[in-house]
RNA sequence: GGUGGAGUGGCCGAGAGGCGAGGCAACGGACUGCAAAUCCGUGUACACGGGUUCAAAUCCCGUACCCACCUCCA
């Protein structure tokens, strides 16, 4: 069975072809530097992260190219509230979305381009729109360049849109614009904002709009025609619309699939600064295990709105727990092996990256995995294990992370310490002292030790945590 | 006004004409000194009203409600 992906342009699910066969080459639009990632920010980082952890589980070379973008109005504005330089307020979020990659084990991106190092890209592609009369600079003198959405036929293919049907920003000041629908490809420089956030052209000084950015970063890195254009299910209009009209005017094929992830939502809404109902990756990860938000993330389709709440995120950190605990028992009786996926579990991630029924195949592999530790059917216990551990890794939630947490200086004397405890208890038992046994066991309890009593000995672990 | 997307059992969350994905919770059983973990078992859910069909959560028509995009947004 082949890859097969739902492209929002024909809004179907199609069979995965790439350009070059055996080659991957993706593109999704990264981040505005303005502010702290939240959960839904990070959602599309994961499903981007995972489709390329399959490709290339699928034998293909992937290239992924995510954007930062460090220079536009919100950078401005906010640096300026701040009383810092723009660069610097951007470079410090760009910092903090790495943090938040990492914590959630999201590879990095092939490149990961910044908008201010493309200015000159920039103003080629510009110079083509001009030239084939796609974009014109603005004629009340403000040194902006738009583009003339007239001028392009299928402008609204991808969304789906008419031009004459758009709301538009119909009440507001067109400017220069002949059509209030065009949009900046470039913005003059203005008095008020600082110097060094414009850059020199033949149309005067200025800065990127957001949408030409892309444009020149894709083509520059991924050629004329590439594979994915991925990001969040709110860039379909206008950002890709924008994207996709400028590089096919300035005579790019541009990207084969349009990719788009869902929302997370809180009560119902779509999360956003402006709503205050932003949950912080930086916040939820210091609440919940990283590994479980991963966990949490993936679970569900992409194409499907997340709904955030606590409850959730508790059910899927006793969920991974089960997982890793099954894991953890099997490890005891044999090592992780190399394997494949089961087939299932195939099916499941080329079907449009169907991450629910490929989460079922795993915890299948855990249930028969655990019956086979049960019944002490070592070589079952085995296969199972060795395939949890490759879909796990699949899905990024490699099960050599599961218990790096303990692994400090500390554990040495700890796993000493345990060993004494459990040693004193075993003895209470041996004399069938079960208050005494009783007391060994709340007294860890109360500190967050769970006490396990096994075929194969008694075991320790921390408690799954609770806010 | 235009364009998309939803609604599934106590909860989360798949599926998409005929066999009840899966998880969490709950209940019963096995195991245990008691637990925990694990395994086995227990559920007749698909917004509403019509229709098509031998068969509909899944197709068609209609209705109400929700969310999103058309302005910066993952």
């Amino acid at each position: 069975m082949t890859f097969r992906l739902y492209d929002t342009a024909t809004r179907s699910v199609r069979d995965f072809v790439p350009v070059v066969p055996g080659k991957v080459s993706i593109y999704h639009c990264g981040l505005t530097v303005q502010s702290p990632p939240h959960l839904g920010h990070i959602r599309k980082e994961v499903v981007f992260d995972v489709l390329r952890r399959w490709l290339t589980r699928s034998g293909l070379e992937v290239t992924v190219i995510a954007n930062v973008t460090d220079i536009d109005d919100k950078i401005l504005i906010k640096s300026a509230e701040a009383g810092v330089p723009w660069f610097a307020h951007a470079y410090r979020y760009e910092r903090e979305l790495h943090d938040a990659y990492d914590a959630l084990g999201c590879l990095p991106p092939t490149y990961e381009p910044r908008a201010t190092g493309h200015i000159p890209e920039m103003v080629e592609m510009i110079k083509v729109l001009i030239e084939h009369r796609h974009a014109y600079p603005a004629e009340d003198g403000s040194g902006d360049v738009y583009f003339d959405v007239r001028s392009w036929p299928t402008y609204g293919a991808l969304s789906g849109q008419k031009i004459d049907d758009m709301e538009a920003a119909a009440d507001a000041d067109p400017r220069g614009k002949r059509d209030p629908r065009d949009f900046a490809l470039w913005k003059g420089h203005k008095s008020s904002e600082p110097l060094t956030a414009s850059w020199p052209t033949p149309w005067g000084r200025g800065r990127p709009g957001w949408h030409l950015e892309c444009s020149a970063m894709a083509g520059k890195y991924l050629g004329d025609e590439f594979d994915i254009h991925g990001g969040g299910i709110d860039l379909r209009f206008p950002h890709h619309e924008n994207e996709l009209a400028q590089s096919a005017a300035a005579g790019q094929k541009f990207a084969r699939y349009w990719m788009h992830n869902a929302w997370v939502t809180a009560a119902g809404e779509k999360m956003s600064k402006s709503l205050g109902n932003g949950a912080l990756v930086s916040e939820v990860t210091r609440r919940y295990p990283a590994r479980a938000v991963r966990f949490y993330l993936v679970q569900p389709h992409y194409r499907s709105a997340i709904e955030f709440s606590d409850t959730s995120l508790k059910e899927a950190t006793t969920a991974l727990a089960r997982i890793d605990s099954f894991v953890t028992r099997a490890r005891e009786l044999t090592p992780i092996v190399a394997a494949e996926p089961p087939p299932e579990f195939a099916d499941a991630m080329n079907d449009d990256l169907g991450t629910p029924g490929a989460v079922a195949v795993i915890y299948n592999a855990v249930r028969v995995g655990n019956a086979a530790i049960d019944s002490g059917d070592l070589e079952t216990v085995g296969t199972q294990l060795a395939q949890v551990a490759v879909m796990m890794d699949i899905l990024g939630l490699s099960v050599e992370d599961a218990d790096a947490s303990a692994g400090d200086d500390l554990r040495p004397v700890l796993d000493g310490l345990m060993a004494e405890m459990i040693k004193q208890r075993a003895e209470a038992r041996e004399r069938k002292d079960f208050a005494a046994a009783d007391a060994i066991r709340n007294s860890l309890k109360q500190l967050g030790v769970v006490i396990e009593d096994t075929p194969r000995g008694t075991r320790w672990s921390l408690e799954q945590q609770e806010d």
